[in-house]
DNA sequence: ACCACTACCTTGTATTGCCAAATACCAAAT
DNA sequence: ATTTGGTATTTGGCAATACAAGGTAGTGGT
């Protein structure tokens, strides 16, 4: 059954990236609220894959950050989507809905079984 | 665009094994047969990848094949579910659906929106 | 001054999916 | 025999995620 744990794996990734911007999509969060809220849905993921990937959506335009005071601890990097992410993330949403799409027509292909 | 061109080739990442068990789970089919069916779901894949892939799940006991004869040209190497194939794929099916979850609940948060 | 806590960041690495391209084989038609 | 077309297979390698682990630094309490 090793075998379904790595397949279960393979098909979160690359979903990250999605989840992120989709929990920008209305409000700023810092990274630690990130992780708490993707725990949340059931996406689990850490320190070490979260800042580099920010950073990478920050380097390609997609995210922007303020720094912000807390109550306690030091300042946090609050991250929002730019209008070049709000874009990107339109089209990542109906990538994803071409992927249930088709997914869906796998799942219920047996109805025609059209011998072809 | 690049970039939401190789986000969404990573999402599909992972999927084809699911999508083809899918696609054996009510009949047996040969490499063309899948790659035809793939397409017409939007899935698009190459003999490179399929037969790789295919080989493998035999190896790990998910597939069986029969030698058929055709028509004309060659004989074909139907696919077929094992048991223990069937079991995989309910635990993939499984997988998929909390994926979906996943996506759905992050796709809905600004509902709630407990600031916390 | 010191310590605990929080937040941010970097490096290295394992994993692996997928594709391109070339090869080999069989069968039927010419 | 030769060609044509469908089928099966292999090799090599690119590209990219995500994790583990370690490091830096600011804040506030004692």
């Amino acid at each position: 059954m090793a075998n379904v744990d790595n397949t279960k794996s393979q098909m979160r990734k690359g979903m990250l990236e999605y989840c992120i911007l989709l929990l920008l999509r209305h409000q700023p969060l810092y990274a630690n609220d990130i992780i708490g809220r993707l725990k949340e849905a059931r996406m689990i993921v850490v320190e070490g894959t979260l800042y580099p990937l920010l950073n990478r959506l920050k380097k390609d335009g997609l995210l922007k950050y303020e720094w912000q005071e807390s109550k306690q601890g030091p300042p946090r990097k609050y991250y929002a989507l730019t209008v070049e992410g709000e874009e990107a993330l339109l089209q990542l949403d109906a990538s994803w809905s071409e992927l249930s799409t088709t997914v869906s027509i796998l799942q219920n292909n047996f109805l025609g079984l059209p011998q072809k």
